[in-house]
DNA sequence: TTGTAAGCGTTATCAT
DNA sequence: ATGATAACGCTTACAA
């Protein structure tokens, strides 16, 4: 069965289809009865609009493409609901791909996405990702780009970035306060903005406490797997007391190298992880943690597309927005006092 | 800047748009020496095919369109890449929508793929959807629809469903075989097919070792959240030794239930899940459940769509494929002997 | 307010 | 093997 198109509802009317497309658009030159006929017999017919079509003519669609390095992390699925609640109400679709922590899969998707001719870009990008060429090819072609998270100024258009210094800043200040003094940091890539601005923060706090900083930092720990592996090294190469990991995963491994190797949380030695995901309250001891805000983060960033998309909005400025993140304090931190391992 | 099309090839080369479309199309009807001079130029020129036209044109599109209730969860997430890589190097791409549970927005998230003219649509309903009207206008506008694991038979085409009976019967079997003799069943709206037969499974096994089945069965007790709040109203209503959950979340809620009431687990209450999320193996005591297998319905579910793309395989049959699963024991549901509670 | 007509970039049919 | 041409369904100057 062929599919309805304006045409047959001007037939069915005895107008134009101009006169139907402009309708359907909420067009206002158009007169109020017209429109209304117009409506009800799209509906009667079952008109479904061909967006494909309207695409081509325009040039854009109303598609946005969205590229994430993996959609079933706590963090990355909330900014897409959040960037959801933004961009459908204003008649946007999202598209949404993952790069697997690949730079080969995110550069693919990017091309996918311009020979879908998206209205726009929203993209985090995956870990290994150094070549930015392909967003060349999307400025060239007009296609903004948002960054956000995990974002390099290598890349035009705006980046909305966690706090993650003033996170890393906080979860280690508070394992000091907690009497904690040798304090040992779990991370990953520091090619990475995102690690080096906690890897930042969390010299920044040593250095404020005067304590020392050499007591191991491994970089490349940031999976379960990694993190296991790194605290059963650390704990040969050197002593500390506490772990601060750039995410929830390496700390859920950290615990448990700790507890093969008899050293119970938090009495002998305190965490802190980052991320704050969906297991680490409910594990034993608890896990604290920095929570990002994922919510404001998706929503900070598709305003900022459909500015972009409106042609309102610095694109080419390197501007930048940064979102507030907040620490959790719960078990695997707190003890009345420190006792060096 | 314009963006290069074929016509701009075309007119680079001497040669007419169409030479061009077919060399690039890899067509046979075009001398081997053009082919190569059409593709480096294209190369040159940076040229990006615009899929909208060829779509409008072709009147079908490559990519396909996926809905699932949330993209969060262990089990879809996986089924999503397990799609990617089958439906990817297939030459489709997929376009993902949530539905985030809501009977609404999986039927806009069809409409919307619909008015996107895609090629075909995998999805896994809604718990609330009652109402499957949409998918008779996919079926009249030709487009096929592959459902998996949450499934209706009101929809037409291809169904892969997970071994739901005999993952419930080989989890409650267990229970038994480790001297629990009154086992309760959290379990979600039994008017999903998924619980449904989880919950024949269930009984089965009860009936099957002649042990009572009025030990108590809470419906709509799938979250966390709900899973604490039935385990804590079942605990006052009756009398049982260990628990069937349908879902690992709500297997965590009961654990903090009982965890709160001062009943150890896996002693005094055995505990049993479902999908294997990550958590469940490191929360202590580490949580049985039952494992499906997202990868090979990721797989099937694809090449299903695949086929009814292609016009092969029985679109309008009511074809239905299972997917085995698999029990995982750990420690939440073994104890040497059973005290009764 | 409505109609006319061109065109978006591609592909498919027919002709050469 | 290649060219000419129409068509996919819609939007949008421009005309009326």
């Amino acid at each position: 069965m062929k599919r309805t198109t304006i045409i047959d509802i001007a037939e069915a009317l005895g107008v134009t289809p101009s006169t139907v497309s402009r309708a359907l658009a909420g067009n206002s030159r158009v007169s109020e009865q017209t429109r209304d006929r117009v409506r009800e017999k799209a509906l009667e017919l079952g008109y479904q609009p061909n967006v494909v079509a309207a695409a081509l003519r325009r040039g854009k669609s109303d598609t946005v493409g969205m590229v994430v390095p993996r959609i079933n992390r706590h963090f990355f699925s909330h900014v897409i609901s959040a960037v959801e609640e933004v961009l459908n109400p204003a008649g946007f679709n999202l598209l949404i791909c993952q790069s697997h922590e690949k730079a080969d899969l995110e550069k693919l998707a990017v091309q996918v996405l311009l020979k879908n001719r998206v209205a726009g870009i929203i993209l985090s990008h995956a870990l290994e990702t150094v070549d930015f060429g392909v967003f060349d090819a999307a400025a060239r072609e007009r296609v903004p780009v948002v960054q956000f998270d995990r974002v390099h100024t290598a890349v035009a258009g705006p980046r909305i970035i966690n706090d993650n210094f003033s996170g890393a800043y906080l979860a280690v200040k508070h394992l000091i306060k907690s009497g904690y003094k040798r304090i040992a940091h779990l991370t990953g890539s520091l090619s990475v903005n995102v690690y080096q601005e906690r890897y930042r923060g969390y010299k920044y706090a040593l250095e404020e406490a005067g304590l020392p900083i050499d007591t191991g930092v491994m970089e490349n720990s940031i999976t379960r797997e990694t993190g296991y592996e790194s605290t059963l090294s650390l704990l040969q190469q050197t002593r500390f007391d506490a772990m601060f990991c750039a995410g929830d995963f390496a700390a859920i491994g950290a615990m448990q190298a700790l507890h093969d190797k008899g050293l119970s949380v938090p009495s002998a030695m305190g965490i802190v992880g980052f991320a704050n995901e969906p297991f680490s309250d409910f594990i034993s001891p608890r896990l604290s943690t920095v929570e990002q805000n994922a919510h404001d983060m998706g929503h900070l960033t598709a305003k900022a597309l459909i500015r972009a998309i409106n042609g309102k909005g610095p694109l080419e400025a390197d501007w930048e927005e940064v979102v507030p993140v907040r620490l959790l304090v719960r078990d695997s931190s707190m003890r009345s006092e420190a006792v060096a391992y």
